[in-house]
RNA sequence: GGUCCCAUCGUCCAGAGGCCAAGGACACAGCCCUUUCAAGGCUGCGACGCGGGUUCGAAUCCCGCUGGGACCGCCA
């Protein structure tokens, strides 16, 4: 299944939307095919919905594509040896082929469209990569609730082409080796087969996808909620795990290795190992590869995925980077090790390293007995290096020498002072982090020193 | 109604006749660790839809049934 030469495939949407997962699902294929055979991955937009069609869709496509790191070879925006690649500007091409098959017979006019005709006793069986063999006769392609033999519309009234016709002058033309898509195609494949033999041309591979059903096993659809991948992005998933979790719908490398970068996928990427079955897209394991991503990334990377929620929060951001350096960001983030699931969640829980407002408004000490407490603090700030280490050695020793006291009846008022959370890393390594100055700023703010 | 596709734990995958009294991951439960929550470690729960074949032997092959799904548009 390596030894294809020249592998070249494409993704080709239709510029009525924005990118959604089940579209990034079938180019996240293609791409991975064509990086695996060293081909190319090629982006067709397929415009000849003129109503629904807009350029402004066409951009979010790509920078959605962008986004999930698919990188195409050849497309409208850099040109290639097969271009143009938006259907709208090959419309003479398509009318040529069209005309063609008028003169040859195949096909016929009807008001402004032209149909080409379907003869009835032929088989347009074809053997799928992912699926094996398909098994189908002319006869089967009906109208629906009726008997009759539907013909198949190649140019609508309008002069724009259908999408079975013009994919398959463009898959010929641009010289595709693989039609890699969604398996809602299958029962397209055949009318295409038709047309391919009747304008006399070899039929590439063909290898469907499965379909991504939401939790409720029903195909992927707004009612789910989140469908387009800018969704997910702001919802706080990272492309890396958008991409690592969606090219484990369908398929998987067989081994036990679940967490892999872009270049590992492409490298083990195999169509005969995607499996037929639709998968449900189920948050919980996406959540699960977002944070290992989450905790493996390098950390000044990962601070630049946590920054822009940081910001969107309010925080001062760039006023913390200044005054204490980007390093202590990144280092903060470092110290949250596997807390958060999301990139938002990440930068929700742990804003007070970015600044004490939140702190303020989410705890009061009102309900404490400060007279202990400040004992307690007042030991700590003796502590000559303010470490984590040490300060936990000097609170330990202060604990074990007054009786009855517990860790967690000191640490915790810690924690809600310094970060107004009852939930952060290592309270000594917070403080350390934060350090002495504005450790104590907080504590005397709320009147525990 | 017609054509086609699919069917292993709740979910995603492994399994391509004996290595499977079915394996991993997520989720869930419990325990350990512990200043909290995570992370981590350990344990547990949990599936081959049903019925017939073929075979010495079937989750794996065949047939039927049932259950899902896709398509049948001058949308793509």
């Amino acid at each position: 299944m390596t030894d294809f030469k020249n592998v070249r495939v494409r993704f080709a949407p239709s510029p009525t939307g924005a990118l959604h997962i089940g579209g990034g699902h079938t180019a996240l294929f293609n791409w991975l095919w064509a990086r695996h055979n060293n081909g190319k991955f090629i982006l067709r937009i397929e415009d000849t919905d003129l109503v629904r069609s807009t350029k402004e869709y066409e951009q979010t496509i790509m920078s959605g594509m962008v986004w999930l790191g698919l990188d195409w070879d050849e497309g409208p925006d850099i040109g290639g040896n097969y271009g143009p690649y938006r259907q709208s500007e090959r419309l003479d091409i398509y009318r040529d082929y069209a005309n063609r098959l008028v003169d040859e017979g195949k096909a016929y006019r009807d008001g402004e469209a032209i149909i080409f005709r379907v003869e009835s006793g032929q088989d347009i069986s074809f053997r799928d990569i992912v699926y094996g063999q398909i098994d189908v006769m002319s006869d089967g392609l009906r109208e629906k609730d009726s008997d009759k033999l539907k013909d198949i519309v190649i140019i609508k009234s309008d002069g724009m082409p259908t999408y079975n016709y013009a994919v398959v002058i463009d898959d010929h033309l641009m010289n595709i080796s693989h039609v890699i898509r969604g398996e809602d195609h299958i029962s397209n494949t055949p009318k295409q087969i038709l047309l391919y033999r009747a304008l006399g041309w070899d039929v590439p591979e063909f290898a469907h996808l499965p379909m991504i059903l939401g939790r409720d096993k029903k195909k992927l659809s707004k009612r789910h909620g989140a469908t387009s991948i800018y969704e997910y992005r702001d919802m706080g998933y990272m492309p890396d795990s958008m991409f690592n979790f969606l090219a484990l719908l369908g398929w998987s490398a067989g081994d036990d290795k679940e967490i892999f970068s872009r270049n590992e996928a492409a490298e083990l990427f195999e169509l005969s190992r995607v499996t037929r079955k639709a998968a449900v897209f189920d948050f919980d394991k996406l959540n699960y590869i977002n944070q290992e991503h989450l905790k493996a990334l390098d950390p000044m990377v990962r601070l630049s995925m946590i920054k822009p929620f940081w910001i969107e929060a309010g925080l001062p951001v760039d006023e913390i980077e200044k005054s204490r350096g980007v390093k202590y960001l990144a280092d903060a983030l470092t110290l949250m090790a596997g807390r958060g699931r999301t990139a938002k969640e990440m930068a929700d829980f742990s804003d007070y390293f970015v600044s004490f407002e939140p702190v303020k408004s989410r705890w009061n000490s009102d309900s404490l007995d400060k007279d202990k407490l400040k004992e307690f603090f007042a030991a700590l700030f003796a502590s000559d290096e303010w470490k984590a280490t040490q300060l936990e050695e000097i609170a330990r020793s202060w604990i074990g020498s007054h009786d009855g006291a517990k860790m967690k009846d000191y640490a915790m008022p810690l924690r809600f002072a310094l970060t107004g959370m009852k939930v952060s890393p290592g309270i000594f390594e917070v403080a350390e982090h934060l350090g002495l100055d504005e450790c104590r700023k907080r504590l005397q703010y709320f009147g525990l020193m």
